[in-house]
DNA sequence: GTTGAAAGGCCCTCTGC
DNA sequence: GCAGAGGGCCTTTCAAC
């Protein structure tokens, strides 16, 4: 085995690695992603180009998702936060509502284990345009139940944080 | 009213709100907030110190909370998400759980109707993580009772978008 | 709001350690 | 893998329309 073949090795082990400093820099860009390099080397005690080389390796890693603009629910007219929970009788009723992504109002899409099959998490305009978005669930075929819970308040929310 | 007054007013008046031009530009930072203003000019048929003009304001009015990078659940050691739905039997045991926030694990925090008082957004490293969070909340005063929704799979997650 | 241009800062790469 | 220096792009601002 040459030298060469032995570092390929050892980088692509490296490859979904995440040491301290890594997590450190998620914590800091996954609060604020308009940090500079130079910024995040003073907080990290490390050079510009090595933070850089780093967020390039989280970012091709998957590891960083995206890099997005966290928007205000009420101030673009979306002031009722909603938790649905949906039963369905099958996994084709499922897939249906899968294919939902398309409603910007529908943000989350999880399946969940216990008793109640899909957790969705919806902001609409308006109470009415909530009720608009249950009919369509009642109206899928293998339809079963739905409980509705309406945040009367939030108090944090946030994406993954590193350990 | 002398004509300035007119003026400010009218500027006044223009804060907070959001037109076709705003909604399209924040559906396109909210998936990808690396775009430059160049870019986003092209997409909404403006020049870029224009696009420029709108996003300083719509950060500066809190339309835009923030700009973070999000990151992915299991890569940074937090494979199992779950919603928490706590009773709590009055406001100060709610107002402990409020407190902890400062617990990385915890995403969101909301309070809704219905009959449940609270409802949480987990990360954990491990079922034992999460049980270890969830003996947390029992011993609150005032603690009523706990439903936990374990998530196998999440199909849609992202922030709001407009309308 | 647009165009055009200019200044500054930061990204990004390269090189050497 | 990290630090220092450079080119170049893009942001940001300012004019004039």
């Amino acid at each position: 085995m040459s030298e060469d073949t032995k570092t390929v090795r050892r980088t692509r082990d490296r490859r979904g690695q995440v040491d301290a400093t890594d997590r450190k820099l998620l914590g800091l860009l996954a609060q604020n992603a308009e940090l500079g390099y130079a910024e995040l080397g003073k907080k990290t005690h490390l050079s510009a180009p090595a933070v850089h080389e780093r967020v390039k390796r989280l970012k091709h890693s998957g590891v960083i998702r995206a890099t997005v603009a966290l928007l205000d629910g009420s101030k673009i007219g979306r002031s009722l936060l909603a938790f649905v929970h949906l039963e369905t009788s099958n996994w084709e009723t499922t897939r249906r509502v899968l294919d939902m992504s398309a409603f910007p109002e529908i943000e989350e899409i999880h399946t969940v284990a216990g008793d109640t099959a899909m957790i969705l998490k919806v902001r609409t305009e308006s109470p009415a345009a909530l009720e608009e978005l249950l009919s369509k669930f009642h109206q899928l075929d293998g339809f079963k139940g739905v409980r509705t819970f309406i945040a009367l308040g939030t108090y944090l929310e946030r994406g993954p944080l590193p350990r």
